[in-house]
RNA sequence: GUGGGCGUAGCUCAGCUGGUAGAGCUCCUGGUUGUGGUCCAGGCGGUCGUGGGUUCGAGUCCCAUCGCUCACCCCA
């Protein structure tokens, strides 16, 4: 049998492709304009990163991670999420040093062992970004802004935005053990994977979507309404930003994340053309996490958004034709190597041209350049050759004229591009 | 890890109650001497996921196995 692509991996061919470059491109010039630097970090890690950063008690630490131990003995994991590392990599180059906030920004591919399905993969591309040392509400709201207008220069549809606040880590322990009060009495009527979760974290009851869970959390007091002081004032300066911003949201106090280390604000993009993994991107504030990685006491807020989710959601008619301003049509083979030089440069001035095969017929060229949708060919044949001229067929009119071999460019230029 | 669906040419698929493999698209070559996109003709291309079994005979039935896919869980 032959190879294939391990399972949950893909290979991207040029069509999509294209749409990944435009994906790259209008991040990075949205990123540019809120003053967000690149960084790109080792594709793996020392495991402690993501123990001791994305915590224990979520999936992606016990049960998702690639993780090895290298031939030095070290237990090495394939990057996981993008936070740790960017956090990491924060502390240990003494970031908080530098005036703050720290924005840096971010795309790389993730590895997770799960079971792939729609929308879901071991290896996938996230766009992300995240700014330490400040624990301002309106950067957090200036996050949410930059991966909305992301979306929106991109075009994704119906893209919606919930968000809600996790509190602080004291006022969660307290909501904790008053969500656990709520529990206790209708325990026996949840199914075994709810019970063993309220153990380590009650709070993702609010995500399941079995019948006897709901029912059961349909009436728990919810988190967002026992906020302590400091974090209920710090979500409502959040909403308002993103209200004078015109940013639509959902107040959704069920919306839980699944890192350890999210405080305060988190928030989630949804798109409804994704099917059942619908989180296309999401975030949220971490105040805890650059002290959890050995660093100072620093907060930090964040996001990351699927590349792959993206495309899935902008679906195949954003995958546009490759643009071929010229091609060259010389049958002869010998003529075809007399003119590298002129192929050579054409290019070299910026035109796209793809050259035929020497040894094809020149009605095979001919059709090669239509499908390649080609707006002009360029025909040598023994004729032109031999008076130094070329043919230049405009294939959408069908007109045709013959210029000297030096000034092709003139007439096969792409718009915009000075000859 | 659990459950549903599916595995036939590069792609999308057809093959009814078992009789020894097809279509469309793509690609290639032609339709007279150097010209595309339409049309016409021809051609390349498949150990019918794999391994067993039943049968005179299996793509078609049975068993196993692998893979893909969707969903749960979780997440981007």
């Amino acid at each position: 049998m032959a190879p294939r692509a391990p399972k949950g991996t893909r290979d991207v061919l040029p069509a999509e492709g294209r749409v990944r470059a435009g994906v790259e491109a209008v991040s990075a010039e949205v990123m540019a304009t809120h003053g967000f630097g690149r960084v790109v970090t080792p594709t793996f890690e020392e495991t402690e990163v993501f123990v001791r950063g994305v915590g224990t008690a979520t999936d992606i630490v016990r049960k998702e991670m690639y993780t090895f131990e290298d031939r030095g003995g070290r237990s090495i994991t394939l990057r996981p999420e993008g936070t740790a590392p960017v956090a990491r990599a924060y502390v240990e180059h003494g970031m908080h040093k530098l005036p703050q906030p720290v924005k840096l920004w971010y795309m790389a591919p993730m590895f997770r062992y799960e079971a792939p399905q729609s929308g879901r993969f071991r290896e996938h591309w996230q766009v992300g970004a995240e700014a330490f040392g400040s624990d301002d509400p309106l950067l957090d709201a200036e996050m949410i802004a930059l991966l909305a207008e992301i979306y929106a220069r991109l075009d994704v549809p119906d893209v919606r935005l919930r968000i809600s606040s996790m509190g602080d880590p004291d006022g969660r322990t307290a909501y904790r053990e008053m969500l656990l009060a709520h529990l206790a009495p209708r325990a026996d009527s949840l199914p075994r994977d709810a019970r063993e979760r309220m153990d380590e974290n009650p709070l993702r009851l609010f995500d399941m979507k079995d019948d006897a869970v709901r029912t059961a959390m349909a009436d728990a007091p919810l988190l967002l309404d026992n906020l302590g002081d400091a974090a209920r004032e710090h979500h409502q300066r959040v909403l308002e930003a993103l209200r004078l911003m015109g940013i639509p949201y959902e107040e959704d106090p069920s919306l839980v994340r699944g890192l350890d280390y999210y405080t305060r604000t988190v928030f989630e993009f949804t798109c409804d053309r994704l099917g059942a993994q619908s989180g296309i991107g999401g975030g949220g504030r971490y105040d805890g996490l650059v002290e959890s990685l050995g660093g100072p006491a620093v907060p930090g807020v964040g996001f990351g958004t699927g590349v792959e989710r993206i495309t899935l959601a902008l679906g195949d008619a954003a995958a546009g034709a490759p643009v071929v301003d010229a091609y060259l049509a010389a049958p002869e083979a010998d003529i075809r190597m007399a003119l590298m030089p002129v192929l050579r440069d054409l290019r070299r001035s910026g035109v796209r041209v793809e050259a035929g095969p020497a040894g094809k017929s020149l009605k095979a060229m001919m059709r090669h350049a239509s499908s390649l949708g080609a707006r002009h060919v360029i025909i040598v044949g023994p004729r032109e050759h031999a008076e130094g001229l070329a043919t230049i067929r405009d294939m959408t009119t069908g007109d045709q004229v013959e210029v000297p071999v030096g000034e092709v460019h003139v007439h096969v230029a792409a718009p915009g591009v000075d000859a």
